[in-house]
DNA sequence: GCAAAAGTGTTGTACGTACACCCATGC
DNA sequence: GCATGGGTGTACGTACAACACTTTTGC
């Protein structure tokens, strides 16, 4: 295709932010590499893209290669192409993310990874670009999360008004009224009100809500999500 | 890196989604492909990507050859990997779209390209799947100039506010009231009013805007720039 | 009965939206 | 003097932001 001559092949990489929700602080998954260079270090989990693949799918069997997990939100962010990021060879390399809940899945984490969930404002500098990795993912998510309801993939099926609160207090990174919050919320209409209670964190225990996909489909609904 | 052993290299290409602005209609620029697979149809300028060289480089690169611009706003959109994209060989490519002033443009149309513009809603079909790096250049396009002064790169240096509405109103794909678009936009303050006007389209003539990008950086700025 | 977190409503303000008339000029 | 597009201000409604007290329960 095109008129060029020289065509010629490289190696392309995905590395994927996995991100994740601890009730207070947004984190992120990093691996302790095991192997060189930069063996020791942190970095992003990845690999490389396959003849036959779709990036997508790389990135799907690379997540699950570190956490065992599937059926997991993922989302482009950006190629990243600088010629000397990777020091071994000419990489070319797409990250995604990835937005898992982090209870459902700290059984699962293998060990043989050295995997480590740290707090995206407290984690260690990472091999390669994968900082820059980092920055650009989390930018996209903002963004995202201001017009679609991705949150829900970070927390529990079942979930609180303060967790939800939280949530969003930790990606924007601001702190917000719970009333103002919970009304915004509610006039969304896109929530489940359960019968259950969590009794973990008070005596009087907190109503437990569930993300309903058909009301927010059903809905007919204004540009934004939430307005912070 | 990364510990898989099967590394496999594959072409990886960029193509370009060049918009442009006629004061009516935003416009994309595609050429006539002259050579195979799918010769006589229309697609995006594109290239492959070389050893040493950064995909924006590329963008640049290839953008220059087809319209003989230089310092051109480029953006990535996004790296499209079907596995059958291209039905000669595996190739990955990253789509980047690039806003240009389409009248200081048109003389320099190379025309041994066939290369002709296109509103974007009356184009062809385009060959691979151009259509949806298309589709994904608008949508990050409408996302980006709803917070970035984006929008002058597609006007000439001096602008009445009527041009400047037509091109968010065609953007948008919107008719906008010309009295609450004049003072938004002034309330901004990112513009700087000159002392001539622009006579060509009526007696009384218009006055002439500039984007000064001094003042857009001084200011506090609130997260939008229009609210449409 | 008290400590601890959950739950709830109102008011002011800012911003977006709707809307119509006079102005300057060239012919 | 008139036709053409350019330029301007106000009134209303909606939506966000600020704010404090009562409720429930387990111990």
């Amino acid at each position: 295709m095109y008129e060029d001559s020289d065509k010629e092949r490289l190696l392309l990489a995905v590395d994927c932010i996995v991100f994740g929700f601890d009730g207070e602080k947004l984190k992120i998954l990093l691996i302790k590499r095991g192997f060189e260079p930069e063996r020791g270090k942190w970095s992003l989990v990845g690999g490389f893209l396959k003849q036959n693949e779709v990036l997508q799918a790389a990135a799907i069997r690379i997540l699950h290669r570190y956490t065992g997990l599937d059926n997991i939100y993922m989302e482009q962010v950006g190629t990243f192409s600088d010629i000397d990021r990777d020091p071994q060879e000419r990489t070319v390399s797409t990250a995604y993310y990835a937005l898992i809940n982090i209870e459902n899945h700290s059984r699962n984490l293998d060990h043989q990874f050295s995997a480590q969930w740290f707090s995206v404002e407290e984690a260690p500098r990472l091999i390669f670009d994968h900082d820059r990795m980092v920055r650009h993912a989390l930018k996209r998510l903002k963004v995202k999360a201001e017009t679609e309801p991705i949150g829900f993939e970070l927390l529990p099926e079942k979930f609180t008004m303060l967790q939800l609160q939280k949530l969003y207090e930790a990606i924007y990174n601001v702190s917000l009224d719970k009333r103002n919050f919970i009304n915004k919320v509610r006039s969304l209409d896109i929530l489940e009100k359960l019968d259950e209670k969590d009794k973990t964190s008070s005596r009087k225990g907190s109503f437990l809500y569930r993300f309903d996909a058909d009301k927010y489909h059903r809905a007919e609904r204004s540009r934004l999500m939430l307005n912070l």
